[in-house]
DNA sequence: AGTTGGCAGTAACAAAAGTTACAATTCAAA
DNA sequence: TTTGAATTGTAACTTTTGTTACTGCCAACT
């Protein structure tokens, strides 16, 4: 874990802090689709993310999904922070995108280490700042876009979070993130295709240029 | 000053921090409409809100806008946060809701603040758990609510904030802020006045029971 | 009093998105 | 091999939202 924790943060944490976090931090991996968190669980650790991807999804009462944003290796959960601090239950659903790691810091730490170190005080503003900035996107997305630019929006996200060209997705499953319906998705993703800019398969799509 | 910090503060901050606040913020007072900050300013202070209300809103390269939250009584702004930590321009616009008084913190003072007082940090988390849990709020509404249900939710919210029961505002307006336009606002509007819930005036509504 | 500009009401239409229904295909399990 | 479930394609239709155009009304100003 100390290798991992010093590839991935010695640039943002202090030496005494990476030593203190490999003490108390513990290693956790999730497969690609196994659920991190759900909507009103209570939050008992904080996650930085070492590799692979999570994403955010949000839902209403109706059980309707819609993608929030991805966090990536270097990342931590903002809505975490504020949870542990808060003592209130999470507002969000995490699911692992790709097969995961993380390092899982007691919440007790969080207040410890704001006050004793100024790297950390920062890496939780930095957060903080990145969530927010993806939030006022993600706002832009639905507010100011139309469904098929929404749509080319997600599958150029997910190519770049992913890293790969071929995406491992249903029509339904594009649906339930965008929150529409499948046949809207089918219908837009057809018409990209016929325009040479994907190709559809069963199950997966090949970008071809976005 | 330190009165209207004492009566707004005085069960956040510890003594000797309202000291420093009196001693380096300046009293500032706008007027209803006035506007703080614009997308792309460079932010220089922090602003604590004394009295009044602040809205803040978003907007697209096309000029369109759209309303995000408002801030009030004892709030701050969690942009201006993570824009002076890092040196970012602002990616909000924020205008006067009503006449407010603001105490301005020189931005130098931030990061001395988290390092030294406890209250400060728990202050600034708990502002940003606030601005994120509005931000979530604000994609629920866009999201997963038709505009008839945003519309209702907006006189609420408007009412809520001004605390008056008559609306100042045109069709115009109120169409800006949900990004819409102005005939379906008026449609969506006369609606609700069949059903007895509101009353139009000309430039204002009367909110009956919503 | 007459003019002007902003505001609101409404009809008619267009575009975007959502819904329902059904057919065709693929793939894995029985 | 057959069955059945999941996936995709597509047509037809509805609902919601956005647009254009025109009207009357009010208030301020000359």
């Amino acid at each position: 874990m100390l290798t991992d924790l010093k590839e991935n943060f010695t640039n943002i944490f202090e030496d005494a802090l990476i030593e203190e976090i490999n003490d108390v931090g513990t290693l956790k991996k999730v497969k690609e689709g196994e659920k991190l968190i759900e909507i009103g669980d209570y939050v008992r650790s904080m996650p930085l993310l070492i590799s692979g991807a999570i994403k955010i999804l949000r839902e209403d009462d109706d059980g309707d999904e819609l993608l929030l944003y991805f966090l990536e290796r270097g990342d931590t959960c903002a809505m975490t922070l504020t949870c542990c601090l808060g003592q209130t239950k999470s507002e969000i659903r995490a699911i692992a995108e790709l097969d995961t790691t993380l390092i899982m810091i007691p919440i007790q730490k969080m207040e410890e280490w704001t006050g004793k170190y100024k790297s950390w005080r920062n890496f939780v503003f930095q957060s903080y700042h990145e969530r927010l900035t993806e939030m006022l996107e993600t706002i832009d997305s639905i507010a100011f876009y139309n469904m098929d630019e929404r749509l080319v929006k997600y599958l150029q996200n997910k190519q770049k979070v992913t890293n790969d060209s071929l995406i491992n997705s249903t029509h339904q499953e594009i649906a339930y993130e965008l929150h529409t319906s499948r046949v809207v998705v089918s219908r837009l993703l057809k018409k990209l295709e016929s325009m040479g800019k994907i190709e559809l398969y069963r199950n997966s799509i090949k970008i071809v240029s976005l």
